[in-house]
DNA sequence: ATCATACATGTCAATATTTACATGTTGATT
DNA sequence: AATCAACATGTAAATATTGACATGTATGAT
């Protein structure tokens, strides 16, 4: 499918870039929902060069380091556009292991789920924090055709997306307890 | 990591099964946060078996066609409750093409943003129609120490989770929809 | 008898992804 | 002058995953 191809090509519509900052994006807001090493990048872009889909000039810095910045071509551009208008099928799998360990847990005594579910919780949690303080810089929704706009709306969904985690954690710490108290 | 490894073993605690009836397993309730097709399972059997972490008993069904039961091993089980115990840091990113899309949704009108967030949502509505018609085979919490307890909570969870993406879509075309009309 | 569906097991090639290996520069601070 | 963090680009090996190729049996319905 080449999500990889995409996600670089919609990132250079941005603005020109080098591997390297590319592979920042990969790090930062981006990679709540996508991830990429540089190397996966790097023989990436040298593939989308060939397929004349981007080109780059060699940018100097200081004496000798050089530096790809890439830009994206007329036909990057619409093959970039022709896939961001196709419908998609929901995927079957969102792969989850610690869902599939809790799918497990009755192998567990009810103390170690508990534990092992406040571990979560207290992970995602402070992801959440962290999210809602970068959302901090949106006090409005952005115009529709600004590039914050997406960023934006995945963020929220980010947001939405750990809090919901949270509240599932929280179900399955009271389901246990509930189940605890049965028993005594 | 070998997810798979503990994903088989963990299944394999329950009863003694075939690969093809591991395979069904990845494709019903357990696919909505993990799959692995046979073409996977087949071999991480062998190598299994190699490590003497599973053991199989040949079936005859009919004259001639024979299935390998397999069995979990007193070291499987050993192997699969140090994993299961294990604390774990959350994934940094939780791969969705759609939210990759969303991200780069400036690039697309407005019309087409809600026409592939309102096919989302309607193939995400069926999923979770699904979902809570499966969940009415609990009308209770099942016991701590049953294996549907692990089936239980991931479900409410695939339901949560479920609810929670079309809450979101549903708060992406409100934005678009008030988006449109701070233009006209 | 024929047909369709489910049962059953495997391999192979291509792709995707992670982790380690490998090297070097630039610019700011101490 | 030394050190450190950030900049910058690549390759290689191992692992994971998907999709196609490949083959055949059992059972129930028509």
């Amino acid at each position: 499918m080449r999500v990889l191809k995409y996600a670089i090509l919609g990132l250079l519509i941005k603005r020109p870039m080098t591997g390297y900052e590319l592979a920042k994006e990969f790090n930062f807001e981006l990679a709540e929902f996508w991830h990429a090493s540089h190397s996966q990048i790097y023989p990436e872009l040298k593939k989308l060069n060939d397929e004349g889909l981007v080109t780059y000039d060699i940018e100097i810095s200081g004496d000798i380091l050089e530096a790809k910045r890439y830009s994206i071509t007329k036909q990057g551009e619409l093959e970039f556009t022709q896939w961001l208008h196709k419908d998609e099928k929901i995927p079957k799998t969102q792969k989850d292991i610690f869902r599939l360990r809790m799918y497990f847990s009755n192998n567990l005594d009810p103390k170690t789920r508990i534990h092992l579910l406040e571990n979560q919780r207290q992970q995602h949690l402070k992801r959440l924090n962290t999210l809602v303080k970068t959302s901090e810089q949106y006090p409005e929704v952005p115009d529709l055709y600004s590039d914050r706009f997406g960023d934006f709306v995945v963020l929220k969904g980010a947001i939405m997306r750990q809090e919901n985690i949270i509240a599932w954690i929280d179900q399955c710490i009271g389901y246990i307890e509930a189940g605890i108290k049965d028993k005594s």
